[in-house]
DNA sequence: CTACCGATTGACT
DNA sequence: GTCAATCGGTAGA
């Protein structure tokens, strides 16, 4: 499995792309017991302050303030007393990223196990909060560098998926901005989030 | 300091 | 399908 951290270019670029393209790439994890990788499976971008949903709308705060600095780093935050990830993406002060809402586990499925309390494979990093848990993310990583290759990082390997399996939908559990389609996920996935007529690209 | 609130989850009808 | 527990972040007194 070819774990190479993804460049800082990889980040560099406009939100929704880079949204786009990480389906399908890897999410590693350095732990203590080992690592853990996942395919990502679904992610959401969001739109720096023109967003009405992105934590940057309202302005740069102590939480958010990854998201104003250079592309290529993680944003974590806690939501209902869990985490989740995003990564940072677009120059600095283009406060815009993308949200790591599900990854279909390959390796260190024991440790997820463990930190979920939960034996299925599906039930292990399903949903953001579930995704952190099982993969030992809290705000220590708040801002941590993403292209380090050490301690957590995205990977490409050979995996490419065509474009009939890429599917997009509005995103999950936003309170604003519900029309704009800007989830992406891996059409028919069991590991994708939320309820089962969004695993399948919406009908038009 | 108090008073909300949410990019969630899991339990339950 | 519905619903409430959960708690850090934020704003405001």
């Amino acid at each position: 499995m070819e774990l190479t951290a993804l460049p800082r270019a990889f980040y560099d670029r406009p939100v929704v792309r880079v949204a786009r393209e990480l389906i399908g790439c890897l999410l590693v994890r350095e732990t203590i017991e080992g690592l853990l990788v996942g395919r990502i499976v679904e992610a959401e971008a969001y739109l720096s302050q023109r967003d009405a949903a992105c934590h940057a709308a309202a302005g740069q705060t102590r939480r958010n303030s990854s998201m104003f600095g250079p592309p290529g780093h993680a944003y974590v935050y806690a939501i209902h007393a869990r985490y989740c990830l995003n990564a940072v993406t677009e120059p600095a002060g283009t406060p815009s990223a993308v949200l790591i809402r599900a990854v279909e586990p390959l390796a260190g499925l024991s440790g997820m196990r463990q930190r979920r309390g939960r034996e299925a494979v599906c039930e292990l990093a399903r949903g953001p909060g579930r995704l952190c848990e099982a993969f030992a993310i809290d705000r220590q990583l708040d801002g941590s560098d993403l292209t380090r290759g050490t301690d957590l990082w995205i990977a490409q390997d050979g995996y490419r998926l065509s474009r009939r399996d890429l599917a997009r939908s509005p995103r999950i559990g936003v309170t604003s901005a519900h029309d704009l389609p800007l989830r992406f996920f891996l059409d028919g996935s069991r590991f994708v989030s939320g309820p089962r007529k969004l695993h399948r690209r919406p009908v038009r």
